[in-house]
DNA sequence: CGTGATGTTGAGCAGCATCAATTTCGGTGG
DNA sequence: CCACCGAAATTGATGCTGCTCAACATCACG
């Protein structure tokens, strides 16, 4: 048995017992239950995730590895994964759905620091630093997280060389969209500029392609925050909010159906409202 | 030799050949000459800044290897070490004085993200993903900067597992003070809580002791900044921070004799303007 | 048809940026 | 020592912007 997992048997009480003949996926884990147990993964390997997110070139022995670590849990929307202030002791890696990652204020404001989406790593900063978490995290949609306890994966990067890196250069893109979020806030004074560089952060790192900069032509990406969570992003009222989308569309800078949204010429948005 | 410092030889154009006899420290390089030319540094063994900074867990034996990285250089005030959209290829630890860590907007408004401090390293996140620089870099005060080339850097820490793990560590740290300020600015609706909160925020870090909260006795920090400086930390402007720190100090909340700044209730003032 | 969540629009006002004038202060040179 | 200068800080006046409160519309869902 590897070292890093000694934990293991004790920490999950919600935990099934190991069924060696499941083959179930990170993605879609076991035919839904009502109390929506959690699984052990053991099914990392051929995740489709992995092959395209941040745990990519683990080496096949890290990865062998890994796929042992902390378990699967299914959660609904709305279900809260950690609370600020709470102890970082587990990481967290989403395999199916979106999540929330926020912080709030003592009068009830309350700021969206990001949407994170399959692949992404939370909690991963305030893990390292054994200290509590600054932000809470919920769920937005239906979602599959796996849950790996602090030990354990302190263990597993420290056995492999490749993994610590990885972490690392996870750390730093969580760090890069962080200083963006604060550029923002800071750069701008009008509202319509603080709402412009949102949607365009948003559209140039959530909205498909990450080429460099594809020129003027439109972007268009799921929308997947009401107007109050947008505004939450950018700090702006619900109602301000609303009024700059009008204006927007009115100028026919963005378009907007059912969640999908198009910014119709990047430059242009970025131009008049820097 | 080891496989790390291949890169050493070509990178430096302007460092001086190696002289085996010197016995300059990181500190305090070399009688300072007209050019303040580059050195090599060769005495992070018996530098002060890691026995107390992030490096203090090294090893020794990557303590050995980590003295040979890089070279030290001199600076004078308002020197700028990199800037917004160059490519970041060199790691830069500090060894002396004050740099500040700045994002600017094309309408010319500057966001001053951090000040850092000896000890503390720069540009590691944007390294990390060998990506170009979000921010740039200047000195605020006479400085000695430890530069490191990439290529080094990376291959010392793929040789050096705890180096990986203290890296993350110095990359989460980053991140969690980059969060406080996003948070900072999102949180915060009047210009009066935003002030505050960078004090408050400026005091329990830079300001001595790292004690959880040393409940409501007076917190006493050298402010380095001028008020223009301070209100591009804050998102405000140079006349609303002046208005803002006369009304503190007629509430008795603050005192400021010279660069030294007085929290007198640091648990009042936060009450009051959240 | 009611209910709750979300989006739209209006009116009023406080707060902060901006422009502008003045003062303070540290340094530099006569 | 004083005169002078420039940088930084102070204070005032003004206008706009975006927050707040409020009413209403729209839609999905039971």
């Amino acid at each position: 048995m590897l070292p890093y997992l000694s934990s293991r048997l004790e920490q999950s009480g919600t935990a099934l017992p190991p069924s060696p003949g499941r083959t179930s996926s990170c993605l879609r884990p076991a035919r839904s239950t009502s109390r929506r147990p959690a699984i052990r993964p053991r099914n990392c390997l051929n995740c489709s995730i992995l092959d395209t997110q941040s745990f990519s070139t683990f080496s096949a022995d890290a990865l062998r590895d890994f796929d042992f670590l902390g378990i699967c849990r299914h959660y609904e929307p709305r279900a809260v994964l950690f609370r600020e202030g709470s102890p970082a002791d587990h990481l967290l890696i989403i395999c199916a759905g979106r999540i929330k990652v926020t912080a709030s204020s003592s009068n009830g404001r309350l700021f969206l620091l990001r949407v994170a989406t399959p692949g992404d790593i939370i909690a991963l900063a305030a893990l390292q630093e054994h200290a509590i978490h600054r932000v809470s995290a919920e769920t937005l949609s239906p979602c599959t997280v796996k849950s790996i306890p602090r030990a354990d994966f302190i263990r597993f990067i420290e056995s492999h060389t490749d993994a610590s890196r990885i972490t690392a250069l996870a750390i730093a893109r969580e760090y890069n969209s962080a200083v963006l979020s604060a550029r923002r806030l800071a750069l701008h004074t009008s509202a319509a500029g603080k709402l412009a560089s949102t949607l365009l952060d948003w559209a140039r790192t959530d909205g498909g392609s990450h080429s460099p900069t594809p020129a003027d032509l439109p972007i268009s990406f799921h929308m997947q925050l009401n107007q109050e969570e947008l505004g939450s992003m950018a700090g702006l009222s619900r109602e301000t909010v609303s009024r700059l989308l009008t204006r927007f569309r009115r100028e026919g800078l963005v378009d907007q159906s059912d969640h999908q949204m198009t910014l119709n010429n990047p430059g242009r948005l970025e131009a008049r409202y820097r």
